[in-house]
DNA sequence: GTCTATATGTCGATAGAC
DNA sequence: GTCTATCGACATATAGAC
């Protein structure tokens, strides 16, 4: 592993814990064992180094989304899946955390791959909403492109509950809450009204 | 207004703008017009002047949420209109915000009064949601609780869609989808079949 | 209570040798 | 590419007079 790649790695976890700004040249030096000449041989500056820490992040991010783009089974069976999966709520997601990063929000430079990432991920849940309204699996008065920016937001502010009790529990109960809500929101049963048939 | 009170106002400002790491006892003596003698006169430390402009904040914000309990009208009615109110998407939550923050989240002092805000909050609503169902305005299975933590989310995660964005659109429409879930939880229409009667 | 002066450490970067 | 030395600015106070 080269200098520069532990340089990138180091950044990329210190800016997931702590953030951008409360993270020094120094945490990353000491943390990677690089040397300060290696460093600014390699980055010109810390933001530049935080840039290429943050596209690393969002590349991280954005596999597990596709898992909702799955053809394996149902829609709603994939959006649960995404929705359920394991994830360390009291440590919270290394993307939207940037967002809370004065510096990073300031910077239109660092807050773009925060704001694909997004865009991306948003994406991929509206796409797999639409899939289930049209399979019937929820009913069709539902704007999926809103539910796929519910779901997020389930997600990111699950993180921030759970942070301020230091118990994963909130999110978890954010996360089941919603999914309570998408099987409420299944079609009136019916199973003999298919317009289709 | 004394000293003591404008350093409190201008550090809670600074706070929900910058959050607390990024904010210096420069800044502050500099918006406030305060002098560096008098601060630490009235506040031994940073973290001290924090912890007082944090109390403020949580002060702030729990008025609003009292909304919930209301007896005005439905309890739907006030569930709703507490999540439409008009909030300033991409400044954030003031309280929110504190969770993260490396320095707020690895201190349990300044944690605490983030802790007991949102544990308030989760009461209000989880006592009108409870409510909307006893009223047989929400499906009888759903959980109260769950939906407390569900629709905090939402409003927390709302904010950092909109500000990685930088569009509050985002932040609306994770609302606009919620209520269209809490809609569609409603029990199956059958006005002729009260068990109560 | 408020002021000015001073102190110690860190931040983020640069210089220049190897 | 990597090293050590150095830099000016700022962070977070402390000292002590008024």
């Amino acid at each position: 592993m080269t200098s520069r790649d532990r340089l990138v790695e180091t950044m990329s976890e210190l800016m997931w814990e702590r953030g951008y700004a409360d993270t020094s040249p120094r945490d990353v030096r000491e943390r990677s064992g690089v040397g300060q000449g290696s460093m600014y041989h390699h980055f010109p500056s810390k933001r530049d180094l935080a840039l290429a820490a943050l596209e690393r992040n969002v590349a991280d991010l954005l596999p597990a989304s596709s898992e909702l783009d799955g053809e394996g089974s149902s829609p709603l069976a994939r959006i649960e899946a995404y929705l359920m999966r394991p994830r360390d709520a009291l440590k919270g997601c290394k993307v939207g955390r940037m967002t809370q990063d004065p510096q990073v929000r300031e910077d239109p430079v660092l807050l773009a791959p925060v704001a694909r990432a997004f865009a991306q991920v948003h994406l991929s849940w509206a796409n797999a909403l639409r899939a289930a309204i049209d399979a019937g699996e929820l009913r069709g008065d539902l704007d999926a492109d809103r539910l796929a920016h519910t779901l997020m937001a389930v997600l990111q502010g699950g993180y921030v509950l759970a942070i301020a009790q230091q118990d994963p529990g909130p999110f978890d109960s954010a996360r089941a809450g919603a999914l309570d809500l998408l099987r409420a929101a299944a079609p009136a049963a019916a199973p003999d009204t298919d317009v289709t048939s």
